[in-house]
DNA sequence: ACAAAATTGATAAACGATTAACAAAGTTGG
DNA sequence: CCAACTTTGTTAATCGTTTATCAATTTTGT
């Protein structure tokens, strides 16, 4: 199987490469008849336009670099691949790059990327250990980020949904579901996203005029150690009767620990987690959770890289998506 | 921030473009005072090389394909992720294509992964709608496939668990843990790996005297009907004493359909699953399952698939990698 | 019918790297 | 001291595109 060149296309079809790229690309400079010729041997020929010498002279590789942290992740996967699926409908292909919340990691990626010459870059979440726009590399990159607010907010976009509507609304629904002393379960180290989700979870409580306490109100989770963990603040805090997972981990997690303690679940304690994980489906009993909206995430993500891409709009700066509760057993 | 060519590292460096270019690949023609030079400037500047031109030239794109039919799902998610990890350490990026199991969109990603140049691809099992052997894109493409048996085995590497091997641990433990009637739990279609999975349960009956009879050893789980599905079968066969799932999904639907019909597992039912999904671990009683070695799926893939690229060595041309099975409550 | 304008196509110069072929300078042995 | 060899570095071709510039041809207006 030969490899064959525009120069080969040109010849075979008795024109000029010049010829050959216009009717490929499409910008005028030719008769419908060359066109028809050109097409009918590109058709016999199979051939196919090499991106990297279009790449070097248009100074574009139509490819797109996401940093994420973590790909085996339920949600970063889903995301991940519905923006992937949107670029390709777009002619982009994307380079996923999964960071392991890794600084260095992050960097290392970043220099290959440039290198690669990426036409943008999209950054989920992730270490808050650098600004990415203070590297080399991203001075002229367009790119946004999805829940990692940049410090330098000018000029870059940032999307996250809201998470702290759908914490609030969680929280109520314990609330109006009758929890009186509702709990949030989180883990030591926690995200933007996850200050935003707790500070929903506070100022529900506020609205409904019970006091935030630290003390009270939330347990922090050590992972491997949940059992015990939850098993003393229960013991500590008997009057609990609502929790609230920061996320769906910790919610499966908790669910499965009050099971093994005895506690019915949402008789004795009412539980809601966060980002609707499949598996949520498939608990006993299944777990109400927070809804974050991946395809408008991966949409308007797409949208406005592209934006910046191609200047044909001026991105927006800072896009907040709604979430949806999802009410399941769990809660009742 | 200026992009540096290897021309703008020559002039400042006072030598000629040759040379730095000598230097960047160690290739030895040059002093060990022009090297510092060199390195300096380039240290300086920021260089970074541009690889579209360097891919050109070369005819090498340090990038491989992987073709994934769904990264949302959690066994691929992380075999996807332990693969990019291990090609990065060697200087590759990779380019995922989730095909969504959809053979039109395999052939547009192949497409599109020729026309970017890509040194080597990866398949991961997918539709066997074509092969991919036949495609002119892949005619001289090295690539070995992970769980998709390739029609034409000449020249290609297979690499695969031992599903067989797999099944028929998980199935013989329910047998040494009391169960009589041990039933196969899957979909309608099946894939490759099924059906391997599938002649470990029989023969795992076999050599325990069990006589296989699809119509009391086995049913078929439609998604979404799984509990009418699941109470039929047990009405018409309530022998049945031990179910093994054909992957985690069914297991995990299996296990609560089975709580909310009121059957205590594994006191009533025994259920052993395949994948080892993270959830197997939360759920309540937790999952046994079988566990597939991701890493070394992983290692291996890559190092054959860089043994085509490089030709350092000849490619194995089938592989099977063991699975170990994980023991948890639910087949107690 | 003829000049001006519009259409169509060709030539050749980039893009940034690698590398074969060559040249200059330095080293060595007899 | 000079032939032969080694070391070091340069020049220029090449990879496959795009596109500015120019040239030839056709169309149009008067």
């Amino acid at each position: 199987m030969k490899k064959y060149s525009i120069k080969d296309i040109a010849n075979l079809s008795g024109v000029s490469v010049a010829t050959v790229s216009r009717v490929i690309n499409d910008n005028g400079r030719f008769s419908e008849a060359t066109r028809k010729k050109v097409l009918a041997t590109i058709n016999e020929t199979g051939y196919q336009t090499n991106f990297s010498a279009k790449n070097l002279r248009m100074n574009k590789s139509f490819s797109i670099g996401i940093l994420v942290p973590d790909i085996s992740n339920y949600f970063f996967a889903k995301l991940v691949q519905t923006i992937e699926e949107i670029l390709f409908n777009h002619g982009y292909s994307t380079v996923i790059c999964n960071t392991a919340r890794n600084a260095d990691k992050e960097l290392a990626y970043l220099k290959m990327l440039e290198s690669k010459g990426i036409d943008g870059l999209i950054v989920i979440s992730g270490p808050k250990a650098f600004d990415i726009k203070q590297l080399p590399a991203a001075k002229n990159l367009p790119f946004i980020c999805i829940d990692r607010q940049p410090s330098d907010q000018h000029g870059t976009v940032f999307i996250a949904s809201n998470h702290y509507q759908g914490a609030f609304e969680a929280t109520e629904a314990l609330i109006n579901n009758g929890c009186q002393h509702p709990v949030i379960a989180l883990h030591q180290q926690i995200s933007s996203s996850g200050i935003e989700r707790r500070n929903g979870f506070i100022d529900a409580l506020k609205k409904n005029n019970i006091f935030f306490n630290p003390e009270h109100n939330q347990v922090t989770i050590e992972t491997d150690h949940i059992l015990t963990t939850l098993q003393a603040f229960l013991k500590d805090h008997p009057e609990t009767d609502g929790i609230f997972a920061i996320n769906d981990t910790i919610g499966i997690e908790a669910l499965t620990t009050l099971l093994k303690m005895g506690k019915a679940v949402p008789e004795d304690i009412k539980l809601i987690g966060f980002d609707d994980d499949p598996q949520d489906r498939h608990s006993f009993p299944t777990l109400s959770s927070v809804r974050q909206n991946v395809d408008q995430l991966a949409e308007v993500s797409v949208k406005n890289l592209l934006n910046m891409i191609t200047h044909e709009a001026s991105p927006e700066s800072s896009i907040i998506i709604p979430v949806s509760l999802v009410l399941r057993e769990s809660s009742r």
